[in-house]
DNA sequence: CGGACAAGCTGA
DNA sequence: CAGCTTGTCCGG
């Protein structure tokens, strides 16, 4: 009797395994056969690539079996299989789509071999004294993640050095950039480092991964712990549906290996508290936090220009803080979530802002008219408090900020625009803008820049940073809000650096009481969080309930298998709002369980569970 | 996904 | 009713 093996195939349509026999040439060939190994199958006359889940599948009866026609790569181990396929229950999607995450983007017929045996940890030459805070991290129960929470500059080596001592250590971090660096950091050190996902064979083999999103599906073995830095970061999450995040991920990982998880950043998330929130541990044991000089020390200063004292004759966008800032003669970094010149307008004798008389929102002006961006409705550009008919369109945007600085700083400034940059003199036309390379941007002396929040990402350093209008990122209507804005500082913060290398972010607002930004400012989002926190359970919100986006042609049809379901009643769906319904449930396990048991109908459907836009 | 096959539409 | 399109099914 010929040996078989279960093959789920690299087609998430299909998202089936199939028995095939494995002809005894191939079972003993160069790349052994186990969970994982990626094979090349038969099926309806295609060649497919698959998976093998099982080396001992029960014999399907009345098929006639087809052979595995190649072996072709090592794969995923079958504990990381094990992982795709909760994940896939996790964020309703298929194990293809997950082990073609976890699998190598080319052929590997072995590990390299130098460092296959040793374990590393004993040689390890890192300082041995960890601060006692980074040990009680460390020594915390391994039965939920701990959360440690220390400021946007604080060095995170210590926590690695005494993480590496421990045993097999797996790091996350939100950008390559950053994974680079560690990982350049723990070669020197004389640790085996892989850099997930490129390194994957180094991976299976290394002491410690480092890496993004991907290198939670890296192939090492059983670990001792896992690093999740700036666990809050949006970076951690896939926007494609499924939209699995490589944090929980990661959470699940070290709960199967019995390893140490660490959720560490500046703000820990409420997403991550709920984590350590598991039944039996007490709160007070899983949230860590750096010591309060060391925590304040990580911060800069974080200073409020509170717009409502302005002179409103000065400025239109910038304030007296500000404009005090850009004349000083230093690098500047502004952050204005908005491109273009709106097409808002205000009276020009008067200073009156067109609005709707119906709905009170603001009025479009185009030619000659005003426009309700709601209604459609137009009327004449008339001024409704003085007659006058003379308009000037409201300059909110990028470019006319850029504009207002130069005027107030009097020497150039840069913008910095998600892909493309440019200098703010109306000489430099679209083409010329396009044409130039990235670094050409940067300046080399002290400059001033104006961007989008890209500009964030693509400025290395400076001396402050500025929040031109912080109250839209407050008041975003998204219930994340408060959360990515903070997020924003967390950016801005390390930029400038430290508050002893004088390091500055100034934030205009008309909110200066946000809780938010006074957690900024005293360095201290302990009581924002757990009123956050509260406040996301009382208005049910993640991660107090789980949430499910259904949207596509087929939606509709999921969503009354989903009505019909035997778990209807402690589902809350509501929509369509734009083609979307939101499938809410309080208990996470009952809106899976619902998501699992309901049929897929053919059509474009996609589910976005735990999304992070909702 | 992509081939197979069935059921519907059209035109001389 | 051949010849074509469109839809549904199913894979070892």
């Amino acid at each position: 009797m010929q040996q078989m093996v279960q093959v789920l195939v690299d087609e998430p349509a299909i998202d089936r395994e199939f028995t095939y026999l494995l002809p005894p040439e191939l079972a003993s060939g160069r790349v052994p056969i186990n969970v994982g190994t990626v094979v090349l199958v038969p099926l309806q006359g295609r060649s497919i690539r698959g998976w093998v889940t099982d080396l001992d599948p029960p014999t399907p009866g009345d098929v006639e079996l087809l052979p595995i026609s190649r072996v072709m790569s090592l794969g995923p181990p079958p504990h990381v299989v094990e992982l795709a396929s909760w994940a896939a229950w996790r964020w309703a999607g298929t194990r293809a789509h997950f082990l073609r995450t976890a699998s190598a983007d080319r052929v590997v017929s072995g590990l390299p071999s130098h460092s296959s045996g040793g374990h590393r940890g004993a040689q390890i030459s890192v300082s041995a004294d960890a601060p006692a805070w980074v040990a009680a991290a460390l020594a915390s129960d391994n039965k939920t993640p701990a959360v440690v929470r220390m400021g946007p500059c604080a060095d995170e080596w210590p926590l690695v050095a005494a993480a590496l001592r421990r045993g097999p250590l797996l790091v996350l971090v939100p950008t390559v950039a950053w994974a680079a660096r560690l990982a350049g950091r723990l070669r020197q050190a004389g640790i085996s480092t892989a850099l997930a996902p490129r390194d994957w064979a180094g991976a299976a083999a290394a002491h410690a991964v480092v890496g993004t999103r991907a290198a939670a599906w890296a192939p090492c073995g059983p670990l001792r712990t896992v690093i999740v830095f700036d666990e809050h970061d949006e970076a951690y999450q896939e926007e494609a549906s499924p939209t699995w995040n490589a944090r929980d991920a990661a959470v699940e990982r070290a709960r199967r290996d019995g390893a140490q998880c660490l959720l560490v950043g500046p703000m820990p998330s409420p997403d991550s508290l709920a984590h350590a929130r598991q039944p039996g541990a007490p709160a007070a044991s899983t949230l860590i936090t750096a010591p309060r000089p060391s925590e304040l020390e990580a911060w800069p200063r974080v200073q409020i220009a509170d717009r409502r004292r302005d002179d409103p004759t000065a400025g239109e966008w910038c304030g007296e803080t500000l404009a005090g800032l850009l004349r000083t003669d230093s690098t500047v970094v502004c952050v204005l979530n908005r491109t273009g010149r709106a097409r808002l307008a205000y009276c020009a004798s008067c200073g009156e802002l067109a609005c709707s008389e119906h709905t009170g929102r603001p009025l479009r002006l185009e030619k000659q008219q005003f426009v309700d961006p709601g209604s459609g409705e137009k009327r004449p550009a008339v001024c409704e408090s003085c007659g006058a008919i003379r308009f000037r369109r409201a300059r909110v945007g990028v470019k006319g900020v850029a504009e207002e600085m130069e005027r107030l700083a009097r020497r150039p400034v840069i913008q910095i625009v998600g892909e493309s940059a440019a200098a703010a003199d109306s000489t430099a036309d679209s083409t010329h803008r396009r044409r130039r390379a990235p670094s050409s941007q940067l300046a080399d002396g002290p400059a001033l820049y104006i961007g989008t929040e890209a500009v964030l990402h693509r400025v290395p350093s400076a001396d402050a940073v500025a929040f031109v209008d912080f109250d839209q990122e407050l008041t975003a209507p998204r219930y994340r809000a408060a959360e990515e804005a903070f997020a924003l500082l967390v950016r801005a913060a390390r930029l400038v650096g430290p508050r002893t290398g004088g390091g500055r972010i100034v934030v205009q607002t008309r909110l200066p009481a946000h809780p938010a930004l006074l957690a900024a400012v005293e360095a201290d989002p302990g009581d924002w969080i757990r009123a956050e926190v509260e406040r996301r359970s009382q208005m049910h919100q993640p991660p107090a309930a789980a949430w499910a986006l259904v949207s596509g042609a087929a939606a509709s049809t999921y969503i009354d298998l989903l009505s019909a379901g035997d778990h209807a009643g402690e589902l809350d769906i509501a929509g369509p709002a734009e083609g979307t319904w939101r499938v809410g449930s309080d208990d996470q396990d009952v809106l899976l369980h619902a998501l699992a048991a309901a049929e897929r109908p053919s059509g474009r459907l996609r589910v976005a569970v735990d999304p992070l836009r909702a």
